[in-house]
RNA sequence: GGAGACGUCGCAUAGCCCGGUCGAGUGCGCCUCACUGCUAAUGAGGUAGGGAUCUUAAAGUCCCUCGGAGGUUCAAAUCCUCUCGUCUCCGCCA
């Protein structure tokens, strides 16, 4: 949610974010309306409450004799109240509805438009070529007998896989590097819990667009989460967290499950694009100030993530209208699939600035001793999709693929994955 | 899955049966001050959050919050219903 503060004393802002986002900006004077009509009605319930309360203390101390009379007042000032307290609680739903559809506002210097006005911020390492017909991830996954496709959609069905032998171990490399280097950067390992409760999910705010992305279970009344950002952004809520020291910061393991709901025929080979996958996500709570220097230590984690895995890849600044509601600014690094010839999204990492900690009431202490809400961030730092990367950009002309020198440590020191190799 | 007990201001608890004097007592912790050569001890005071309103600001005034949501009542920590959670015992456990 967008702070009502700023609605108050800044809504052109609020409504030239909007704009950028190619997003509805008349929803900003709505809901300015909308909250003066919430304010007039919260003062007149509150003002008859107050008179009620007093009467109310007046009965507590009455005589026997003066209660009957007093009592027949305090009846019509409960009646009052009764009225006032319905209108102010209408007027508050009808603000909270409009606030809610507000999207958060994007950062100065974030590109406008959508999908396809991203800025290109650079690009690192050159795009692999081959002197041979270079194969692409699944064809190496089978080759190398490490990823099952078949099978996998033979128990579970389309966009369901096995990762087998080297191909386990390579996911579990690549989990392990990025946590050790999500711990030397300050980040607290978390395993989290992948059913969440409704509540938590609205909270952070994947109910909404992305409600039929995702996995539902009626019999127990939970969610299957989509990412750990999920379980990291409700992990404090309600609470007020302790920053004097700087940033609290997160490096949440879990499994994923998304539905792809809307994504029928596309990536359907391999395992570009999944229901279940596993990722290690980088979540920050900090101050609001600090928001945008710890947006850019994330990215240069992933970018060092990118490096040790011996990847090209570009870094964009995504356009307003290609952000999620609560994102004010994201980056995304890309990586080069040499057999598709495009960049595929390896990262994302967002600044949420105050607006999902607004939703999930997270705060924490300025130093002048007052509360205020925390800035939330996440990146990216592995995921099962890098695999495609990976096996594609260091395969050899046998099929055989070299395993980047950071990696290897996790694999038992072998340097190359091999047709023949069992684990 | 069955039975029972319990969720109160950082922690531990009192209050609930018998509704008003309870936004709430006590101990511990923490902060400030005093005393003390230092520490300890002792004494005094302070110590939740949110919102509206007013003001340049500080302060003030008012409203809400005793796990959560409803209800009864002039009035709810206290009575009723539902819900979430914790603990104990029994059962079950690929």
């Amino acid at each position: 949610m967008i702070d009502p503060a700023l609605l108050r004393e800044n809504p052109e802002a609020i409504k030239a974010s909007q704009r950028a986002r190619q997003a509805d900006d008349a929803i900003v004077d709505q809901a300015l309306a909308a909250d003066i009509a919430w304010r007039k009605a919260q003062v007149n319930f509150e003002s008859l409450r107050a008179e009620q309360n007093a009467h109310s203390k007046l009965i507590g101390s009455a005589s026997k004799e003066d209660r009957p009379a007093l009592l027949e007042v305090a009846q019509q000032l409960a009646a009052n109240v009764k009225a006032a307290e319905a209108g102010a609680n209408e007027a508050q739903a009808a603000l909270d509805a409009l606030m809610w559809q507000i999207e958060n506002v994007v950062i100065e210097g974030v590109p406008a438009g959508g999908e396809d006005d991203y800025v290109v911020l650079r690009e690192v390492g050159t795009k692999k070529s081959f002197e041979f017909e270079p194969r692409d991830h699944v064809a190496l996954g089978e080759l190398l007998d490490i990823i099952d496709i078949e099978r996998g959609v033979k128990i579970s069905g389309s966009r369901f896989y096995f990762l087998k032998g080297w191909g386990a171990r390579l996911e579990l490399a690549l989990m392990n590097l990025a946590l050790d280097l999500a711990t030397k950067a300050d980040f607290t390992p978390l395993i989290t819990p992948t059913l969440v409760r409704p509540e938590v999910m609205a909270g952070t705010g994947f109910l909404g667009a992305h409600a039929d992305e995702i996995y539902y279970l009626p019999a127990d009344d939970l969610y299957l989460t989509g990412t750990s950002e999920v379980a990291l952004a409700g992990y404090h809520r309600d609470e007020i967290i302790d920053l004097a020291s700087g940033p609290v910061r997160y490096a949440g393991w879990s499994t994923c499950y998304r539905r792809e709901a809307g994504s029928a025929g596309k990536d359907t080979r391999g395992i570009t694009r999944v229901h279940q996958f596993n990722k290690l996500e980088m979540f920050s709570y900090c101050a609001p100030e600090d928001a945008e220097a710890e947006h850019l230590r994330l990215l240069d984690l992933e970018e060092q993530m990118l490096q040790a895995c011996e990847l090209s890849y570009r870094v964009i600044d995504t356009a307003a209208g290609d952000l999620g509601s609560s994102a004010a600014r994201k980056y995304d690094s890309e990586a080069w699939v040499p057999t598709q010839g495009v960049y595929r999204e390896l990262t994302s990492s967002s600044n949420c600035t105050t607006f999902q900690a607004r939703r999930l009431n997270v705060r924490y202490r300025r130093e002048d001793g007052k509360t205020a809400t925390a800035a939330t961030l996440n990146g990216t730092l592995a995921t099962t999709r890098w695999l495609v990367a990976i096996l594609e950009t260091h395969q050899q002309a046998d099929g055989s693929v070299r395993v980047p020198a950071a990696l290897r440590p996790y694999l038992g020191g072998i340097e190359l994955i091999e047709p023949k190799a069992r684990a």
